[in-house]
DNA sequence: GTGAAAGCGCTAACAT
DNA sequence: ATGTTAGCGCTTTCAC
């Protein structure tokens, strides 16, 4: 592994130079630099990277914090950050956290100490106050797909208007038995879905009616047994909003397995449009997220910061999500 | 940021030995050791990975090459790479490279300069010389998911098998026209997928017919088109053998948009068995890949290596895959 | 425009 | 058992 005293005593230049030609922020004779540059290619030079770091107190690396890899709305994140990331020649470290304050702390301690030079949080929840801290600090910090209120800087959609107009689409067809299975209420997410989902609910006259109100714990639970539940309950809503699109699969898969139809005899809106919603049976009206545009969003916010961008006030950025209409809600007459 | 010397300081001691204290490997005084500790505590000290990482020549930092964290494979692989990295004190850095081995090779070149101490790669295609050049260098690499021959350790399913299985399947419960939708035949493992959907047919004694077998490019195309354009034709299998689950969606999607029913006419088997195919409609035959074990499995190899562990032989381990078998299938009696 | 020297924070001989 | 010293590879004064 060549080293820059190497390419100096190729090029008969002291390293300094070499420094200097390589960083291109310094003049340098343009004849030495052919010669450095000549050198570099013959060694395959390639500078150290932790060298630099150490020295210049940045390593161009940035933290991506995801509650887990394996939901399927995280990757689409992890791309947009990844490839802004790559970009501007800055690499990304991926930490799945499990929801686990603790360890997602720990995380961040070991990273910190010159590892990353920021971080991007896919994980806030209420409780995150040392997200906060790290914001306090001064240390770059970007929150993605949840939020912090408006003390750190973030880029999510609006929860609450989304979820509001998939639920008055929903009235507008013709439906008035609406269930909802929603998901983590301690996060502020879902009960900015839930809102939306009574404020439509209100506007409309209609009353909520607890019994169609499904809250689904863990992730591995994708509603299945609690519509498969209330359905041998008796209760049958005429549509159910899911606010992920697995749910929203499982209670496809819930409905149909009691002997009814989609959306025949109960539609079904969901939240994500992943990549293979539009291919199920039937295919899924959903509430499109821009994940990719989310995560690159997010990761141009954090360089701009990393790179001493006069922040001002933090900055809740909006994107657009919006309802893809397909096939999973029929019209109904009364 | 508390360095070294101040803890040094403050606990009355050289730099040295609070090194050593820290590390545990070489005898201290006890109650020098408290006093460190007591220092380490108050000035929240936390190492200085890069200095370390200089000095030490390793960061217990791993490379993973995906071709696309957003491919629903590889999130199972990253998580279980990422959760026995972790356990190891290691970080893991993703990368994706979309197929592209330029790309790749950049990334490696990039991270290899002290950056990483060794690289596990979910990419590796008959052409990706550079890693058998890694390997040989002596670098640290195990490849997972793909393999390239006898050469490189890696962790891998047999896919020949698990294809010969899953279509062996299709031939005991009646199914004589099975269609395989296979992807990127450039990859060893779906060419080894497409010898074992022949071979089963072979060993039936049934033709391998040309209208049958489907080819899809890109990743973004699950055979909804091609499946949709040989029904069209009037071609109609009794099965179809989908090389992944996504394909296996498409497929069903198709084979319903053309008024047919799955599995009344054609039934479905999928390879992958993602976390929603139980939830499908019907719910998806399908066989099984033990991705999350296939990355933490892989991970332990390439830390053990790291490590130093003597290698040896390169050694490709297999796992078991199997097939599930749930409603996508429908006996057929002739 | 270029070289010499110092230092980023840490560890590992080498002394004592 | 502990302190002193050197050096990992790089950048950046400070001279010239």
């Amino acid at each position: 592994m060549a080293t820059i005293k190497d390419v100096a005593k190729r090029a008969g230049v002291s390293p300094s130079t070499v420094s200097r030609a390589l960083s291109g922020k310094v003049p340098v004779d343009k004849e030495t630099r052919e010669r450095v540059m000549e050198a570099v290619r013959a060694l395959n030079y390639k500078p150290n990277i932790l060298a630099k770091g150490l020295k210049e107190g940045r390593t161009n690396t940035i933290g991506l914090m995801v509650p887990n890899i394996c939901n399927p709305v995280f990757p689409a994140v992890a791309r947009g950050v990844e490839d802004v990331a790559r970009e501007h020649g800055f690499t990304v470290i991926l930490c799945n956290t499990d929801e686990n304050i603790e360890a997602e702390k720990d995380y961040v301690e070991k990273l910190q100490k010159r590892w990353v030079d920021g971080f991007i949080f896919a994980t806030a929840r209420e409780e995150s106050q040392h997200i906060f801290e790290l914001k306090e600090k001064g240390f770059p910090v970007v929150l993605v797909v949840r939020h912090m209120g408006q003390a750190v800087d973030a880029v999510v959609i609006d929860n609450y208007k989304s979820s509001f107009e998939a639920v008055k689409y929903l009235i507008n067809t013709g439906h008035r038995r609406i269930c909802i299975i929603n998901g983590d209420t301690s996060l502020t997410l879902y009960k900015e879905r839930f809102e939306g989902y009574k404020h439509a609910l209100q506007a409309a006259g209609l009353p909520i009616m607890p019994e169609l109100v499904l809250d689904v714990a863990g992730r591995d639970d994708n509603g299945y047994g609690a519509v498969t539940a209330m359905l041998k309950k008796g209760i049958l809503p005429d549509a159910v909003f899911a606010t992920s699109d697995p749910r929203a699969i499982g209670a496809i898969r819930a409905i149909k397995d009691c002997g009814l139809s989609v959306p025949g005899d109960v539609s079904v809106v969901g939240f994500d449009d992943l990549d293979i919603s539009a291919f199920l049976d039937p295919p899924l009206t959903t509430v499109s997220q821009p994940l990719y545009e989310m995560g690159a969003r997010a990761a141009r916010r954090l360089i701009d910061m990393i790179n001493g961008e006069k922040s001002g006030q933090p900055k809740v950025e909006l994107v657009e999500a919006n309802l893809v209409i397909r096939k999973s809600v029929k019209v109904r007459e009364h």
